[in-house]
DNA sequence: TTTTCAAAAGAGAATAATTCTCATATAATA
DNA sequence: TATTATATGAGAATTATTCTCTTTTGAAAA
């Protein structure tokens, strides 16, 4: 990803392009998996040693209200991001703090067909995500 | 619910019967639909004026961990409890903070039967949850 | 029933992640 | 290049939760 792609994201969304916005989506990107605030941060300051860490937060949310991240929630204290904004589920290990995307359209299609003839009582359906908590028997590439 | 139900409930799991230990227990019964500990305090602390914060959270802990209540993830910094302890998943409304159950045994096997044909690679499964996001058609009863 | 004591509760301080406030700087536009 | 709305930086504030330490208590043992 280059930063003419991650500066063009943000004009898109109408959005100012500032050194601060480009190196965080960048960062996002770069950590893949899912990075804190804190993993962010600490990547950022290497090469961009003065941000501040309120900007960091206001730029999270402005990237993730505008979808150019998303939020990924967790059991603990501490929220994470995404890069991967197309529709996917996650895998949580059970016993780390490891989590890893997990795309598959077979099961999204799966699952409208069944709530499609099942529907649930008195609610409207916006968007279904799986949190497939297990074991990695492989440690990170 | 009964109190000596709850009363069984705690020993059945080794736990010291207390007087703390029933209130919070019977408290997330009756509240159902996933307080937090704030709400649970405040409810206590109609007849149980003296109760301490940290005591309700160390409870809360101890009865998660002996699998007698759930935590319950949300997208906000709270933490969310459950008396539900079956498996089940959850219907979250995309513009307020209620969270309802939603149990499927259809559901379950259709997931289990998907991912037992065809699997994770490297990965190995505990448990599924679904997080159903929508709107809810009608105020809760 | 009283004694004993590990475990639990209470009080309040501490922590951690996040948000807020407000002065200053800057990107986009004219 | 000047203008201005918006973003950033700095640090304080907030919020949910955890910790530390002292006192109390439930329940097993005597
Ligand atoms: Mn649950
Ligand atoms: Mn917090
Ligand atoms: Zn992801
Ligand atoms: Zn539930």
């Amino acid at each position: 990803m280059k930063i003419t792609e991650i500066r063009n994201k943000l004009i898109e969304k109408e959005l100012k392009v500032t050194p601060q916005r480009i190196a965080i989506l960048e960062a996002i990107i770069k950590l893949h998996n899912h990075p804190t605030a804190e993993n962010i941060i600490d990547y950022i300051r290497n090469n961009h040693p003065n941000i501040a860490t309120a900007t960091v937060y206001k730029v999270l949310d402005a990237l993730a209200s505008n979808e150019l991240i998303k939020k990924v929630k967790t059991e603990r204290d501490v929220m994470r991001y995404d890069a991967v904004i197309e529709n996917h589920h996650h895998l949580y290990c059970s016993e780390s703090d490891r989590i890893e995307d997990y795309t598959d359209n077979e099961l999204n299609e799966l699952l409208e067909k069944y709530f499609e003839t099942k529907g649930i009582p008195d609610f409207k359906i916006e968007d279904i995500k799986l949190q497939i908590i297990g074991k990695f028997t492989k440690t990170k590439k």
